[in-house]
RNA sequence: CGGGAGUUAGCUCAGUUGGUUAGAGCAGAGGACUCAUAAUCCUUUGGUCGUGGGUUCAAGUCCCACACUCCCGACCA
């Protein structure tokens, strides 16, 4: 293995019951971007999905089909990679399945540990059970209509009295440890506004979590001799200890000597949306800290799409599938608009007109548009090689300079998943650079000043190129064309794997330049106008 | 009901520890240019910073109340 610094980042894994939206899209696009981003900057990074299979949903789902439950599961978790795969270019390194072998490993082994610090014990949970909802309610949850049967208020589905036994976590004894966990590592989670929601939720005291059931027996057993002589009931691990230690499998858990784990866990980041804020701010690092295992650095909570202004729901018949979206405006489109229109972390709202605004102004107009007309006047003009620049002047300099701050300021913004204050800063500079452009005028230059005109180019297509490398993790295709037509070598695969980290269009050489001499392919646009159907 | 978040130009958003005439992009209007993907550049219209109070020499930026929107309320992508 290499010597690089590692970088580990996960999706949540997704219950696979239904069609992927543009919602799960958000959240594959925006880890994918950090994913590609840390690859290029020289990171050994190994990023993770998956599919959350288990539990009585699918259980029953698969009776009505006639299926086993292993079988829905293969066949609804394919629904989901087929999105990364094929539709949205996911660079995953391992799609996990918790029906994978090696995670009935891992969540055993982390149920042991919890087992071995005191923090499992058994008792009985009685409630009002809902089946569809696969919880309990409390009785002023609940309410009897006129048909004389119970119903959640808050769902409406029926519930039955249940008493059931269940092995139990001591989450309440983690209060005080997981705040003290919150103030010492006040970047835990992102952002600032969702985290302080976690804290002041554990402020107001923690409840032991049922962590198993017996009720069925589509999922992780609870090993047989840490319940001989407790229970003759066989136990399967309840949804959260079994979902969030799919995290742990990745790194290669339980075997916590080898290369694989001492490399990459703790998790550097997990990518959630703000539904499950609470498992993976509270839940998992108590687990953690009770299985004696380091905690992750960072869980980031990014918002919700609403379809202009509103919800998406089925029933509203608003929601939008992934394929829809990719086929209309372009991947490259999809995922620049996903991440430049509204901030990582709040709420975003789409509609299609602001998906063609941001792919004809900011997209062909602002960079495309910049490129073709300065690569066409080299090729013209400049024997199709990229020209040889003369002395530079202030406004040469001045916009190089901008260009050049931009790797700085794409770090930070990334370290703290700032994406949407990456894009802004980057293409304020392309105004700029347009600005320039209009301003030298080259194509009077011609006329007058041939060497002028030369450093005017290569210094534009010199601004793009620096654009077009930080941009690869947002749009891997279009960047990589970019960069061709730039005549930059070949190399890595716009962050797609660990290659990505050396060579010409990695981060390592952004403050490389152009080569004067370097022929240069046919210009060719990269960013089309949207065309309306 | 309880707790929390938000409310800045038509739209999407910036606004640092309170300090001179509140910013950007898109959209709109006018002009320029012709290298370019009817793209680009320049100029410009547009905001009593949700409402009403308060603190202060000074508040979008702090405090209180109200309105509207949204989230969470215990095991639910």
């Amino acid at each position: 293995m290499s010597d690089k610094p590692s970088y580990y980042l996960t999706t949540a894994i997704f219950y696979p019951n239904g069609e992927p939206h543009i919602g799960h899209a958000y959240e594959y696009i925006s880890a994918d971007v950090m994913a590609r981003f840390k690859r290029l900057d020289g990171y050994e990074v190994y990023f993770q999905t998956g599919s959350d299979e288990h539990g009585q949903k699918m259980q029953l789902s698969a009776e009505k089909e006639g299926l086993t439950p292993y079988e829905l599961a293969t066949r609804n978790a394919a629904v989901f990679k087929r999105v990364d795969d094929e539709v949205l270019d996911i660079s995953y390194d391992r799609f996990i399945r918790t029906t994978d072998e090696d995670h009935y490993a891992a969540s055993q082994e982390i149920w042991r540990r919890m087992v071995q610090a005191g923090d499992i014990y058994l008792d009985k949970y009685a409630g009002w059970y809902s089946i569809r909802d696969e919880r309990f309610y409390t009785e002023d949850e609940t309410e009897v209509r006129d048909d004389g049967e119970r119903y959640s208020i808050e769902t409406g589905t029926p519930v039955t009295w249940t008493e059931e036994e269940s092995y139990f976590f001591r989450l309440s004894a983690y209060r005080d440890k997981l705040l003290k966990f919150y103030a010492d590592n006040p970047d835990y989670a992102g952002p600032r506004s969702r985290f302080n929601e976690v804290i002041r939720f554990v402020e107001n005291g923690l409840n032991d979590l049922s962590i198993s059931r017996t009720s069925f027996d589509w999922g992780v057993p609870v090993p047989k001799d840490l319940t001989a002589g407790e229970t003759d009931l066989d136990h399967v691990m309840y949804v959260w200890v079994d979902a969030l230690t799919n995290y742990l499998t990745g790194a290669g858990f339980p075997d916590t000597t080898s290369e694989r784990y001492r490399k990459f866990w703790p998790a550097d980041l997990h990518v959630i949306g703000k539904d499950i804020s609470r498992f993976h701010c509270i839940f998992w690092p108590a687990f953690l800290m009770s299985a004696g295992l380091p905690l992750p650095k960072r869980v980031i909570i990014h918002g919700f799409l609403h379809n202009a202004g509103e919800k998406m729901s089925k029933s509203v018949g608003n929601v939008v599938a992934p394929d829809a979206w990719v086929n209309t405006y372009g991947l490259d489109a999809v995922r620049f608009f996903l991440l430049r229109e509204f901030p990582y972390g709040s709420d975003g709202s789409y509609t299609h007109d602001a998906v063609v605004s941001r792919k004809n102004a900011d997209l062909a107009n602002n960079l495309g548009n910049l490129a073709q007309r300065s690569l066409s006047m080299i090729a013209k003009n400049c024997e199709g090689r990229v020209p040889e620049p003369g002395e530079l002047t202030e406004a040469d300099t001045a916009l190089l300079n901008q260009a050049k701050e931009l790797l700085a300021i794409n770090r930070e913004a990334y370290e703290v998943q700032d994406f949407h204050h990456a894009l802004e800063r980057t293409w304020h500079v392309l105004g700029e650079a347009n600005a320039y452009f209009a301003e030298q005028a080259p194509w009077q230059l011609k006329k007058t000043n041939e060497a002028r005109m030369r450093t005017v180019l290569y210094v534009t297509a010199e601004v793009i190129r620096k654009v077009a490398l930080l941009t690869q993790p947002v749009m891997p295709g279009s960047a990589t064309k970019l960069l061709d037509v730039l005549g930059v070598p070949a190399s890595g695969d716009a962050g797609r794997t660990n290659a990505s980290g050396q060579g010409p269009r990695s981060f390592a050489a952004f403050g490389e330049k152009l080569v004067p001499g370097t022929p240069l392919p046919k210009p060719q646009p990269v960013f089309p106008r949207h065309e309306e159907e």
